[in-house]
DNA sequence: ATATGCATCTCGCCA
DNA sequence: TGGCGAGGTGCATAT
């Protein structure tokens, strides 16, 4: 991985044209050929970038008023194309840090999942939504997608379940879908429905109230503590 | 602007809980707090990060068995919490980069959209799709969106013209449902529809073939050559 | 402040 | 390889 700090001007042509004017940034050369340039602000997405698979040549660096009209000590343009033909004409006027770093191959991020995880509990232990509850089976197939939980209450009505670390108004539409769906067949009968979430939002608890869903706000800790310490992931 | 580079181990907790074993990395902290996390490959998305606002806290370093289960020099834990309660901590072994720059604040991108320009362009010269052609207005309204162009060929008859910089399959089906409802309007009689793009995937091409349309691949530079030099961007 | 739609969306899945 | 759907989506815009 290659880090270059360096007053550029970035000229992109590929789905759209965008244009970067002179401005000091960072340049991220990568291993796989990639290169992306960051402003010193959003975490997350970079001003420019080529993905890979891409090349990077160095082109001559050609008088400094033919670029920029501005008298200015050009380093170099460095050309990088995309496989779409999509390009990144970087031009750099001065460099104010340049290292290069061997990373080696990332081992790669273990996501959790902490819904399957959760799914899995409350799986586990029906109890959670009342005495008397049992399992009808994890993962129940419909139409539209697997419903996360059947489940039957203490009366042995049916009881569909919908498992979110985040409670929100799109996990209550899906879980109405569910139901909707679910009401169609008639071996079921009436099927109950309940969102099940660590942290319900106001408006998705509004909406559940409105299409007549119970919420459980779920106590991750405490159903881990439940949980047997094999499964611990880390 | 701060680029670390260390051996660490990541652990995020919010919507999901994710987990990067200890390997070499880059962890660039921005001015605006933000942190991300960046293996040696692609260009656009960190393994791991938090958006801005957070905040970034060192904690002390605990002995090394209680995180890894391996001896390690620790040199510090960083605890990095957004606003939604959600942490990203960072363990930090051995540092073996660790640099600090000043870049002020990014002009930032100038996206020109090259597909606005084509429609202006086209729009000022209808003649491109054929001798006798004329342009009734660009952004013709309809009830799910504005119509790129609205024309009449040399035969009076209407067309719709769709104008993509990438001609790709969705393009068809948007140009596919202006023409439903168009031709519902009885003032506009029959209405043809032109897919024109710099670009057309082949199965675009199949599809619009498929659904009576025709393609028309454009020439940017030609149409800039017939442009007013007075209304180019840079 | 929240809802909606777009993105050089990226990324993974599956046919 | 293309199509489809989800994302810790981010991000701008209109309401």
């Amino acid at each position: 991985m290659r880090l270059v700090i360096a007053r550029c001007q970035v000229d992109y042509a590929g789905r759209l044209t965008a244009h970067l004017p002179m401005a000091t940034r960072l340049i991220l050369v990568k291993s796989d050929g990639s290169v992306s340039i960051h402003a010193d602000d959003r975490a997350y997405k970079p001003l420019n970038w080529m993905s890979p698979p891409c090349t990077l040549t160095e082109l001559a660096a050609p008088p400094a008023d033919r670029v920029t009209g501005v008298a200015d000590t050009l380093s170099a343009i460095w050309e990088v194309r995309g496989k779409d033909g999509d390009t990144l004409q970087i031009t750099l006027a001065e460099i104010l840090h340049d290292s290069s770093h061997e990373l080696g191959v990332d081992p790669g991020l273990q996501k959790d999942g902490v819904e399957a995880h959760l799914q899995v509990l409350l799986a586990e232990h029906p109890e959670t939504f009342g005495p008397g509850w049992s399992l009808v089976r994890r993962e129940y197939p419909t139409a539209i997608g697997p419903v996360d939980l059947l489940c039957r209450d203490a009366e042995g009505r049916y009881v569909a379940v919908e498992v979110k670390r985040r409670g929100d108004i799109d996990g209550v539409e899906q879980l109405t879908r569910y139901l909707e769906l679910m009401r169609r067949d008639t071996l079921l009968g009436d099927v109950r429905g309940v969102f099940a979430a660590q942290l319900i939002k106001p408006q998705a608890r509004v909406l559940a109230g409105d299409r007549g869903i119970s919420c459980l706000t779920l106590d991750y800790d405490a159903l881990r503590g439940m949980d047997d310490p094999s499964l611990r992931l880390f």
